[in-house]
DNA sequence: TAGCCGACATACGCGCCGTATGTCAAATTA
DNA sequence: TAATTTGACATACGGCGCGTATGTCGGCTA
């Protein structure tokens, strides 16, 4: 065999985080035994303490790779739509979609902030975030957007459209209200206009 | 002394709330010991799961009574402002600043969630969105919102607020950045006016 | 090839939760 | 008022999961 010892290493790492995605996504952060994860992937805990420190760490590493992912795939659908105005709706409609997704929502949304605290003090600083306050950034310089702090526009847009996707999710019939909840984002949005539609 | 039984159970319930608030606030829902928690108000653990179930039924307990005291609190600020759109934007403000006590953050907002689920399967069903789709649902009527999906704007605007809050309290200067939080979220509510001020 | 280093396994102790059982005062009935 | 019941709460038990300290075996370096 002879493997090289990184590439054990990484190899471990990745098995473990695909493990702990699916445990957290599935029992929830709290309800997920380290022993049966490990144990999943032929290791012990000790593999895991060792490379990320403790059960929060690991946490962290599998919010740091979705909040990436997750960022990656809205900018590319708001470029895709267009670098205006309608980039940045398709952009808070993508993040909506992509919350539907119950990994994403129990992860990264209910216990990452839960456990970790404030996304801006999570290792990725929560890409999502960064990613949509460029775009309010390149919108306001564009004078497409009233000159609001651009922090504090990403924050609310992001909320506001998390949230929603919470409801959407908690509802009886998501796939009939999803649309009711992108239609009102779009109104809320369009506050942030210089000139409205 | 003869005490009628009803009344100290009250009072033994009352207490271990109180208790449970200051706990779970300060070590957050899941560090906070159910063994210290009844101690420090004279009880036991007995007490505690004959009363509330279980760990879980206890924070349900606290949630649900915080939640009552915001909604009460916003509304009245509310109809102070107005009853139209003022009033809407007051409550609005209200709750960024309400969110901002951390007793409210850890466990409205953040252990709330994680642990309950959404809101809307609370006891209370969250007050506070109940409170705010309310007002959606008037100014509605009064044609001086556009004809959204009040549940939807109501949670948006909530989630938008509530975001908000956890941004400028993990902020280095809240109290700087608190007004930009404010004057962001009425540039964005003010999407959902059918005459642009 | 001899020795070292480090990634991971093993073993231990502790705390905490939930439940089953016990207890004693208040409420009820005659 | 005395006997009985009820139920609010205390006590005792079992189990699980985390974190750490220590052991081990394979690759890496000289």
């Amino acid at each position: 065999m002879a493997k090289r010892r990184v590439e054990t290493m990484e190899e471990n790492r990745a098995k473990l985080i695909v493990a702990a995605r699916k445990a957290f996504a599935e029992k929830g952060y709290s309800a997920a035994s380290m022993d049966e994860l490990t144990a999943e992937v032929g290791l012990t805990r000790g593999a895991l303490y060792h490379n990320f420190g403790d059960k929060r760490g690991l946490l962290a590493a599998v919010v740091d790779q979705i909040d990436s992912e997750m960022a990656l795939r809205a900018q590319e659908i708001g470029v895709r739509a267009g670098d205006d105005w309608k980039g940045l709706l398709a952009e808070g409609a993508a993040y909506i979609e992509m919350a539907l997704v119950p990994e994403v929502q129990r992860i990264v949304l209910l216990d990452g902030p839960a456990v970790l605290g404030d996304p801006s003090k999570w290792p990725s600083q929560s890409s999502c975030l960064q990613a949509t306050r460029r775009t309010v950034e390149r919108l306001i310089a564009q004078k497409a957007l009233k000159p609001v702090d651009a922090e504090a526009a990403a924050r609310l847009l992001s909320g506001a459209a998390l949230n929603a996707a919470l409801w959407v999710a908690a509802s009886d019939d998501p796939q009939h209200v999803l649309p009711k909840a992108i239609y009102t984002f779009h109104a809320l949005a369009g506050g942030l206009l210089t000139k409205p539609a």
